[in-house]
DNA sequence: GTATTAAATGCAATTGATTTGCATTATCAA
DNA sequence: TTGATAATGCAAATCAATTGCATTTAATAC
């Protein structure tokens, strides 16, 4: 289950240009282990990179997403996009609709997009669960 | 599996005033029995409804969506909102990524997400499933 | 029917997320 | 070290969606 690659890795991989902006982003992204917004990152990583524009982020994970490198979700009632490291395990999201906690559960389809593929005559590219709800701690809370 | 309401009785069972821009939508939605977005809708209704405004679809859709008459939906690089009417059979979607095309597939879920709540510890409220590929017409057509 | 009242609509302006054009700067390969 | 190419900073623009307010309309009581 090897997966950590040192962001200059991985834009090498992909020969993406090695720069300050990028390296910051993926750094934060892959420390932070969770979905975050373009704002969410600009404001965690601007202190120390003091010209950083909100574009040069929206550019960058656009950049990232063609190349694999991170996926955008979308979530229900929530306007700003969020993007997530790709990592090798596949995996979906259980939201919380409360306090908007994102938590991975693990994808429950076997060989059922397979079928559908079948039975569709497509050929399926990609895939997303989200499973909305209330947490166990805004249940308590009442929230 | 009945399930056919006029736009009027829609409205009347959920005590919300019956308009003739609600009625217009409901219809319309109810006509092409597809996912739709606020411009779709308004392009389509706004020749039989001189002075009627987006503005209008879109607080009439938000609150349908609250109303549970509509259920909006999110499809990814689609930058529009697309609304659907709810009707009784629960069902997901897979998408074609070349044409567009949106189908209604079954919900694969049957004991899946009563295990996820109590694994969990949360209450479910919505879940939503969405399936991308390509279609056998764009694949023939090497859209 | 008519009056009353609350809610919906039209309209214009605004918001908020995201994108884009362009001049400048930084990266990378030779 | 240099030159070509791509990324960034910055400001402005775009686009979906929302909002404030004056006017109109639907629903209810009379």
């Amino acid at each position: 289950m090897h997966d950590f690659l040192f962001p200059r890795e991985i834009l090498k991989k992909r020969k993406l240009k090695n720069t300050r902006q990028r390296r910051a982003i993926l750094k934060l992204m892959s420390a932070e282990n969770m979905p975050l917004s373009a704002k969410e990152i600009y404001y965690k990583i601007k202190d120390n990179n003091p010209h950083l524009k909100l574009s040069t982020i929206y550019r960058n994970l656009n950049v990232f997403e063609k190349n694999n490198i991170v996926r955008k979700l979308n979530i229900n009632n929530v306007t700003e996009s969020y993007f997530e490291l790709i990592k090798e395990n596949h995996h979906h999201h259980l939201i919380c609709i409360s306090c908007g906690h994102i938590q991975d559960i693990e994808c429950p389809f076997d060989d059922y997009l397979d079928k559908l593929e079948k039975k569709n005559n497509y050929e399926v590219t990609d895939h997303r669960l989200t499973v909305y709800g209330i947490c166990h701690q805004c249940k308590k809370d009442d929230k």
